[in-house]
DNA sequence: CTGTTTGTTGGACTGCGTGCAACAATACGC
DNA sequence: GCGTATTGTTGCACGCAGTCCAACAAACAG
């Protein structure tokens, strides 16, 4: 079956090493032989596990953002939305989201999660547009919806990442922002 | 009054080398030594002028998002949002979005544009939950219309950049979304 | 044992961004 | 005119991210 040489280590005992050491002296200090070295591999095969050195933070959600675009336009966009988020285990990210200050992720959380959450809003807002959607509604909505994702995974790896799953965390992001978000629209109505 | 040596170049010579660069080799081919030969400084001197090579695109945004956030929380933010747009000048941002794919910036655009859309939807997001709107709902708010000025933004600056006022053009952005917006989160409501 | 496949390693290389010390050009006080 | 403070420029060294590649290593299949 698999022929060839084994791995000599994985993205998850990469991934934990990258972990201690910016919790150690920060993700700035950290360098990417650092990294490796800690676990016990060279610099080179480091970029045999993660393409850089953010994707430690970033790989398992782009996986899942990666699936959902490939089936870009969704026929039922919410449900994509629910498939991106069933099934998410707690990893580097949620760890990084909880103690973003203390690993000095900060600035790289800020960055990273808007580029995810712009990923998330286009096939969103892809799907909409084919759907009947006119444009700027497609793009509006889909933004409104890929914040949603982003807050409910906040929440889930805030709250411990194993108490509540993150499809139910979603579900509630979207009730609250169904329930009250019309009224605001009404506000922005009253512009012209 | 000035003192001091006088500056030997400016943002606008500099930006506009390296647009032209840009068009002839494409982003990721222009070295920021590049470009400061093409404009008759050296490279140290680039980086008074840009703290970074993709500042080149953004700055202009940059500093417009700036003042808006120097002002947070908002007594009201979607006057905010106008003031943002307000005398937005063409600039190599729109020069870029207009040639996204000749200049080759579409990753650094999609990048950018993302990180950008994001802190706009954080100063909205606060001021709304200063006024009293929960956190999940100002935060999806803020995203909304925070998507509804970069896609007023775009359509401004591929509609030549000067044909219409950017304040036009978001304001025909969110009243179609105000218009079509409440059905949509109607739908999401109809998830539990 | 031989060949193939897959992975590891070290080294060279480019480019971004930072820091710094030396130097140049202006204005101002005298 | 002359120093002097201020601001800007330049070259250089440095660290780090990421790419590329050739040499080597460990498995398997015949």
């Amino acid at each position: 079956m698999t022929t060839g040489r084994p791995r000599a280590s994985s993205r998850e005992v990469l991934s934990e090493a990258a972990c201690e050491l910016f919790l150690e002296r920060g993700y700035d200090a950290t360098s990417v032989t650092d990294i490796a070295v800690r676990a016990g591999v060279s610099r080179s095969s480091f970029f045999n596990y993660f393409e850089s050195k953010e994707a430690i933070l970033w790989s398992s959600l782009d996986r899942r953002i990666d699936r959902l675009r490939a089936r870009v336009p969704l026929s039922d966009p919410l449900a994509g939305l629910i498939a991106l988020c069933d099934g998410f285990a707690p990893d580097s990210l949620a760890l990084a989201l909880v103690h973003a200050e203390a690993m000095g992720v900060q600035d790289e959380i800020e960055r990273g999660a808007a580029v995810r959450q712009a990923r998330i809003a286009r096939a969103l807002a892809a799907s909409w547009s084919v759907l009947g959607a006119p444009p700027v509604v497609a793009e509006i909505a889909g933004a409104a919806h890929a914040a949603a994702v982003m807050i409910a995974i906040e929440g889930w790896a805030r709250s411990g990442a194993g108490r509540s799953s993150l499809p139910d965390e979603l579900a509630r992001a979207l009730g609250v922002a169904a329930a009250t978000l019309p009224s605001l629209a009404g506000a922005s109505a009253g512009l012209d």
